[in-house]
DNA sequence: TCTATTTCTTAACCTATGTGAATGATAAGG
DNA sequence: CCTTATCATTCACATAGGTTAAGAAATAGA
């Protein structure tokens, strides 16, 4: 069951654990889950927990003063996902997250997360590679919305990400991209015109 | 001379260090001073340092397949920058790093990074808040990118940072902004006339 | 100081994306 | 199974921002 967890460990510190530090690890966290839209972090309120994705999906988004909602990310299994502002300094949040489809995660609080940490390098190690790839991914993405038109964006999304595609609703990975479901959704005519 | 780098140590971590830390610390570094429009990190060359500005500006761009440039981060005085994806994994790097002005930089390699985390979880835990500061600012931004529209975005960027706007060239400020030149000034324009 | 280069501004026109509204399609709930 | 939300598509029109081109202003070099 928590398989896909150890697998993410081992791959994002690019080596194998043993069964023990596994078990440690594991110790810290409880499974949780949550119904269809379900808000599991909400703008205004401290963020208290990180979640891992066993099952299930969820998406994180910011609310401007228009009220337009903007996504931030989505997280299918074996994502993680939180606000990290909230989460870290413990402040009110600014985005929220919300469940796509009814969940199974494994929940970490902010003193887990801390000891954990204390506990192993290893493991502080593995969240410091976490946040690294993270960022890295994050800058990648900002220079091609800032570069790319709308059309190859959505290219590169759909081709990279084809699972997301599947599962999860147009209008988001519209808002994902910075743009409108109207505007996706001629988009995608155009490309399968051309096809 | 390296006070702002103490300074910034500090104000990271949120307490203060001791005399004989910061001089472990500093150690690991080594100045270097560069004339105007040097190149710190080259797309496809591995990019081997993390630079510390002193004084002086630079910053940090994504070259598209049109060849069209945009800026990713500025820096000046008190500032970090490098390519992350480049330094941390070693392998090419993805981002130019160019100079603005002449420019003095304290250098950090990356045998020195990695004994500069193992001597002192201090360290480790430094650079570690600076990625996760890093990390959050960019988050932000990328939720301001895709929800407002050029003109707020300008105005928010020269309240938080009236020193870019004063130091930096305004056709780099509108690349960072995504958008070109051109629209920058038309906002400008706008913007000034309306008072 | 003079000249060449770089940067900024302006303007006319163009295009990608936004807006508003209507229609269909799909999924969800009783 | 029917009813109601929710989501996707389409279209006509509006607009922010891109493009091209020219000239003005600022800066750097000789």
């Amino acid at each position: 069951m928590t398989k896909i967890l150890r697998e993410n460990i081992e791959k994002t510190i690019d080596q194998s654990i043993t069964d023990k530090e596994f078990e440690i690890f594991t110790q810290f966290f409880f499974p949780k889950s949550f119904d269809k839209k379900s808000i599991l972090a909400e703008e205004g309120k401290t963020c208290k927990y990180v979640y891992f994705i066993l099952k299930g999906s969820a998406y994180s988004y910011y609310i401007n003063d228009n009220g337009e909602k903007t996504v931030i990310q989505f997280a299918i299994e074996n994502y993680w996902i939180t606000d990290q502002y909230s989460f870290f300094s413990e402040r009110p949040g600014i985005y929220f997250i919300e469940t796509l489809e009814p969940i199974d995660v494994l929940v970490l609080n902010r003193e887990n997360y801390d000891q954990l940490c204390c506990t192993n390098q290893l493991f502080e190690r593995f969240f410091r590679l976490l946040l690294q790839n993270a960022f890295i991914a994050l800058q990648y993405r900002l220079a091609k919305t800032n570069s790319e038109e709308a059309e190859s964006r959505y290219l590169e999304f759909s081709t990279q990400y084809p699972h997301f595609v599947q599962r999860i609703p147009q209008y988001l990975i519209a808002s994902f991209l910075g743009i409108k479901p109207q505007s996706l959704s001629r988009i995608r005519k155009k490309i399968a015109d051309q096809k």
